[in-house]
RNA sequence: GGCCAAGUGGCGGAAUGGCAGACGCACUCGACUCAAAAUCGAGCGCCCCAAAGGCGUGUGGGUUCGAGUCCCACCUUGGCCACCA
């Protein structure tokens, strides 16, 4: 074996993992697996695009892999699977265009997947890859809707239970069994329901409202609009409090339990009853309009009311000299797409409806508005106005000239002129002009108007959230089919669990049908079927690509059981998993989604824990490499920070009289914080890398990578690129830095002679004391930082440690045999053929990791660093064992620390034990 | 607009309130070589010819014997949410 060739070692090295299973991970309780602790650590599998791999997968993978060797060689027992999300919108579209079946693109791509991930080496247990669109994978997901579907949600015992518990109210059962089923039926956690819908007409299909970003879908950017359908949804919101409360003890990262919260959105706050005032044409019916708010304090401080276009009551209360206006402005409201309906910054628009309200606490009459800037689908619909205390009622109120009120005024005794104010005031504060609320702070006030409603039967304290039910079906070929039946009399007939898994049936044509109804409806003999001689007709929509991703992680802890998605004493053993790497764009959709799922699954029995993921960590992403540009206009240059983001998004594309030019570093300098051009440094020039796409040219292939420089090397950078949670810009110069480290790692132990073996310089003696030093302390540091996946800090302290042997003569074994096993986690490609290299026959994967020795870590002797007023004078070499006085002694007489004193009365003198003394002298 | 992160050499980054710049890239010099590459060794924040010295972690203030680290305000960049009553 001559020099490092990681081509060769790693393909060698990953056939021998492969063929003799080294990372089969063992069932709970077969031998080899008594008294070892578990751990669980889990990637989010990625959807195997034809694209191939990113060198934003290996980033994540190799900390869990990582992570994974290091547990085992701590004696933990490990489970580390992976598999594929393979349902998806590409595939389906790809179909559509070359008219190949979905089936054959997405083999085609795992196929791919699987070759690349593993040339990196990953410690996977492939006996337990899964896929989703394997009809022994996506049974179970077909099971669990069922399951779902089976379940109410009893709000007193706080957890969902069977729907053959559910108590059915006596009028109820009077009415037959079929007002017994719809009651049912309006109580399952899965439900179908007239909804108004995410409705996106270029795909085709509807969308749940996590995956609709500023009206439009989150893949592929189209419009969407507001369509009322019938629908499949999922009752997530019954599981809110919960879903909200159980982030708490989670070890996730702060910003990822913000934006959960954020999106379930829980307020607390108060319905309140308006009376319409009975001078519409109608006088012989009476409305009520009923709000939300969340300052119920500030009701005397209502001066007018909004209810949103759509609200029922619009139509029934309009005067007849405002209909047409009405009418107009519902229409124009329809037409508007959500995107320009939620328009930041746009002034706000509304027309009044002619008719009157009564505040029911002090009689006051206002006048009822409709405006599109109250959402049909929050709270009630309809808000009662506070312009005084409120943002936006104030800016409508603005607009249109209504009155505007104070009832609060911010605590204190100060001088408070609200006619001085430039805006509302929206704080906490004191009510005012609110009748027996006045004097309150706004807590007490919000407490005591509350009380006050209900005891008049005008409210009650209500709490709203955000989340809205989940919409659970798509009209797309590529995705599970509903496991149910549609009965003659529109009944939903789940269908059997023998039956399952229901296999979508072979499509010539997978075009959308551009309707409600899904491809799978031109499939009409799947579609028509018989039960008992009466027709039948199966459910043409499919689940969302998130339906497999909820559960996975259940199945790779028993993925080939047929008679249940996992054994429970497996789950018992496997459950939680203990960390969980995957990227920040799950946060609110796979993430809630899963926990959602997870939670009924566990009221139901099948699960032994309520959440899925102790431990979240999201790795940062990976930019394309730093690129330094500058930029034109007419043939002149201007500088950087003259330019809006805008313009450069559309110079970069070319679509602009301003140019992007990429320039070298030669051409620049650097300018106190800026870099400009050297012909003219007047003009600054942007640093900055961007996000890799195909379209800027800057993606790397892991491939190429590989191919270059070897497995073991892209790990290593990956890792060593700065913290795993940062973004972080790609350098394939700072490759070429680990890779380099690699080499000097292996010349350090190999012999440069056609045989494998160790490097003639290697010496069986006993290290010197200073080595074995530099040891432990590695020892420990890679150790800590790796458990704390701290890979950077990790890498660079075995840097350090080969830099020092490479100044050794002779190479010691004793310290060499830790040092690789040191390494194996990171490279274990290089770290096996070394371990081979130092004579041993088997893989190292299950050696101990390597014991640290505090004694040996020890220093003899440190340097301690002296300031006077806190300026550095000197540095002392003293005992590692000194004490306080002894160094304050030592510092005192020293020749620098004396002349910075120079002869000043010393008033203080701050000793670090062991670490630092500071001398303050007066003046 | 709101909320949350983060601003440290030419670059990526390191630093339980205690020697700022570990480790790596780039660069410079040296050794080896006919030469180059590879490798090995040395240097490398800024000012100053150099030394002595001074200045340095986005800006301004504060707390502290001592601040990159803690607090306040501002600026910049990134992320998330975006009329949710």
């Amino acid at each position: 074996m001559p020099s490092y060739n990681p081509a060769d070692v790693e393909r060698r090295w990953q056939q021998f993992w492969e063929t003799n299973k080294t990372f089969r991970t063992p069932d709970p309780g077969d031998p080899g697996t008594a008294g070892k602790p578990k751990y669980y650590v889990l990637d989010m599998f990625p959807y195997p695009s034809g694209a191939g791999l990113h060198v934003g997968h290996p980033e994540g993978y190799t900390a869990t892999d990582i992570l994974a060797r290091f547990k085992r060689m701590r004696g933990f027992h490990v489970l580390h699977p992976m598999g594929w999300d393979a349902y998806g919108l590409p595939a389906e579209q790809y179909a559509v265009k070359t008219n190949t079946h979905p089936r054959i693109t997405t083999q085609q791509n795992i196929t791919t997947f699987r070759r690349q991930i593993k040339a990196l080496g990953f410690s996977y247990d492939w006996d337990r890859e899964v896929d989703t669109t394997d009809p022994g994978y996506f049974k179970w997901t077909q099971w669990i809707f069922l399951t779902i579907y089976d379940t109410w949600y009893d709000p007193v015992a706080g957890k969902g239970r069977p729907i053959s518990e559910l108590p059915i109210p006596d009028d109820v059962r009077g009415q037959g069994e079929d007002a017994v089923r719809r009651y049912r039926d309006a109580h399952r956690l899965a439900y179908q329901a007239e909804v108004p819908v995410n409705w996106c007409p270029e795909m085709g299909t509807v969308l749940a409202n996590e995956e609709v970003i500023d009206g439009r879908s989150e893949v592929g950017g189209f419009p969407v609009e507001r369509r009322p359908l019938r629908q499949w949804l999922m009752r997530i919101t019954a599981y809110a409090d919960r879903l909200l409360d159980d982030l708490d003890p989670l070890d996730w990262p702060e910003s990822i339990k913000l934006m959960q919260r954020n999106w379930i959105g829980k307020s607390e706050g108060a319905e309140v009853h308006f009376p319409v005032a009975h001078e519409t044409e109608d006088h012989t019916v009476s409305h009520t309009i009923t709000v939300f708010t969340t300052r119920p304090d500030t009701l005397y401080g209502a001066t007018y009311m909004v209810l949103s276009p759509e609200h029922p009551l619009v139509d029934r209360i309009t005067t007849a000299e405002h209909r047409d206006a009405v009418r107009a402005y519902q229409a124009a409201a329809a037409r508007k797409s959500d995107f320009e309906r939620t328009e930041v910054a746009k002034t706000k628009t509304g027309v009044f409806t002619g008719a009157y309200a009564v505040n029911p606490m002090n009689e006051a009459r206002i006048p009822i508005w409709t405006a599109d800037y109250v959402l049909a689908s929050y709270g009630t619909g309809a808000i009662m106005a506070v312009p005084g205390h409120d943002e936006r009622d104030y800016a409508f109120a603005h607009e249109y000239g209504l009155p505007i009120e104070t009832v609060v005024r911010p605590a204190g005794d100060g001088p408070w002129d609200p006619d001085a104010r430039p805006g509302p005031f929206c704080d906490d504060g004191v009510s005012v002009n609110s009748g027996p609320l006045s004097g309150l702070p706004t807590a007490d006030a919000r407490r005591e108007i509350t009380v006050l409603l209900e005891s008049r039967g005008l409210g009650h304290r209500r709490v709203n959230y955000k989340l809205r039910d989940w919409l659970f079906s798509r009209q797309r070929y590529w995705g599970e089919p509903f496991p149910v039946l549609h009965g003659p009399g529109g009944e939903v007939v789940p269908l059997p669990p023998a039956e399952l898994p229901l296999v979508p049936p072979d499509l010539e044509d997978f075009k959308p049908t551009g309707t409600p109804e899904g491809p799978l409806s031109k499939a009409t003999d799947w579609v028509n079927t018989t039960r008992g001689g009466q027709p039948y007709r199966r459910e043409t929509n499919t689940m969302p690509q998130w339906a497999g991703s909820c559960w996975y992680f259940l199945r790779y802890i028993d993925p080939r059981n047929d008679a249940a998605f996992a054994d429970p004493a497996k789950l018992r053993h496997w459950l939680p998993v203990d960390l969980y790497v995957g990227g920040a764009e799950h946060a609110v959709l796979h993430l809630l989604y899963a926990r959602f799922w997870h939670k009924v699954l566990f009221d139901r029995g099948y699960l032994p824990c309520p959440e899925p993921f102790q431990r979240l960590v999201n790795q940062g992403m990976i930019l394309g490499e730093t690129e330094l540009t500058a930029y034109q206009k007419d043939g002149k240059w201007v500088s950087a920070g003259e330019v809006k983001e805008a313009d450069k998004e559309l110079a970069s594309e070319g679509q602009s009289a301003l140019r992007a030019v990429r320039v070298s570093e030669e051409q620049v300098e650097k300018k106190g914080q800026a870099f400009v051009l050297k012909e003219d440094p007047a003009v600054r020039v942007e640093a900055r890398a961007h996000k890799m796409s195909k379209s800027r040219g800057n993606v790397v292939n892991p491939d190429d990578i590989i191919t270059e420089y070897g497995a073991d090397s892209l790990r290593l950078y990956e890792m060593f690129m700065g913290p795993l949670e940062a973004v972080k810009p790609w350098s394939t110069k700072s490759v070429e830095g680990v890779y380099r480290f690699l080499g000097r790692a292996w010349r350090l132990i190999v012999d440069d002679g056609e045989e494998l073996k160790p490097h003639p310089a290697m010496t069986d003696a006993v290290p010197d004391r200073d080595t074995l030093r530099v040891l432990h302390k590695t020892i420990r540091k890679v150790g800590e930082d790796t458990d704390h996946l701290r890979f950077n800090t990790a890498i660079a302290a075995m840097m350090e440690f080969v830099n020092h042997v490479t100044k050794l003569e002779a190479r010691p074994r004793a310290v060499l045999e830790p040092f690789v096993l040191l390494l194996a986690p990171y490279a274990p490609h290089a770290a096996e053929e070394l371990w081979r290299a130092l004579g041993h026959r088997d893989t190292l994967a299950y050696e101990p990791w390597p014991a640290f020795d505090p004694a040996l870590a020890r220093d003899d002797e440190i340097e301690v660093p002296v300031q006077v007023n806190g300026k550095l004078k000197a540095r002392l070499k003293v005992p590692a064992e000194i004490d306080d006085q002894a160094l304050e002694a030592a510092a005192l007489a020293d020749e620098a620390v004396m002349a910075a004193v120079g002869g000043k009365p010393v008033k203080m003198v701050k000793v670090v034990p062991r670490k630092l003394v500071n001398v303050v002298v007066a003046g």
